[in-house]
DNA sequence: CTTGACCTTGGAGTTACCTCCAAGGTTTAT
DNA sequence: ATAAACCTTGGAGGTAACTCCAAGGTCAAG
């Protein structure tokens, strides 16, 4: 059993966030003292590093509780639905991990392109690294001069 | 060049968040038509495109910002600066990618759990998929007391 | 020349997600 | 038994990221 101060130090976060969780049928303590103290069991903590990882990876409050909310039941005729709905999270967390590999290769090339300097990069940023399958090389076309005027087209 | 309606459009976005992006310095209109509509060029558009990307994944518009700013350039000193950011912003995607291949993981089995029964799983929800290496087979202990969870995160 | 669909600005309002505060009760150490 | 370090509640405040609104300018079509 953990009070709530020691919770929120273990996760370095506010116990404030976590009496926001409950509030908000995130995470209730699974018990109260006596006294009316939160007491977070060891099973309370497993879905508070849930909660909190999931953030990590862009999911909102409302989609986590969805996710928490799930549970299959063979002997519950909404299986059919629920599979349905694990899917559609399945869909969406395999595009954030494409999304995210797209960006690790492309921070990969951008590591590369400096520094270590075999290759002839003089000039790269990470739209040009996303964007090209190598790294983008630009032998010497510094035209960073400013452009003075917006000189007008759509007419 | 596309003015604001169109792109907004293309994205499926509110004009008034290009507005905003601007206003803060993520998405600057590369012009501006003589009546000062904003003209946004196709690498605005490519931008636009990774600023959206990245929220996605759980990049804040700031850490997005530092992102964009990112400029290796051989000619400049602060290159092993720029390298140092980039590797440890390298880390943590690879840490976001570490947790979604786990929730992937979860979520198959939670499905796997599900209607599809050659497995004699009974109850099965993501904590229990994440937390076992197997999908959890709880043979028939339904302690379903009612929980009265009512006012869900906002709606 | 008027209509309607565009666009502009500044500023106010909203939502999600906390974070802080005041007033007070509980526990533990000295 | 008093201090300190915990905890409680309700409610206000704060930040990020939009989102809406009003008043008005632009532009192509009829």
């Amino acid at each position: 059993m953990y009070r709530i101060g020691e919770l929120a130090k273990h996760f370095d976060i506010n116990q404030d966030t976590l009496r926001f969780y409950e509030k908000n049928q995130l995470l209730v303590p699974s018990e109260r003292s006596r006294a009316g103290y939160r007491l977070y069991t060891e099973q309370d903590k497993q879905t508070l590093s849930f909660i909190l990882r999931a953030k990590a990876v862009g999911f909102s409050l409302n989609e986590i509780q969805e996710l928490l909310s799930i549970e299959i039941d063979k002997a519950n005729n909404a299986c059919a639905d629920v599979k349905t709905l694990v899917d559609h999270k399945r869909l969406a967390v395999e595009e954030k991990i494409a999304e995210l590999q797209a960006f690790q290769l492309s921070l990969q090339r951008l590591s590369d392109a400096c520094c270590g300097g075999d290759v002839s990069a003089v000039h790269c940023t990470i739209l040009e690294a996303l964007e090209t399958g190598e790294t983008k090389v630009r032998s010497e076309n510094h035209s960073h001069e400013f452009k003075e005027q917006q000189d007008v087209v759509a007419e």
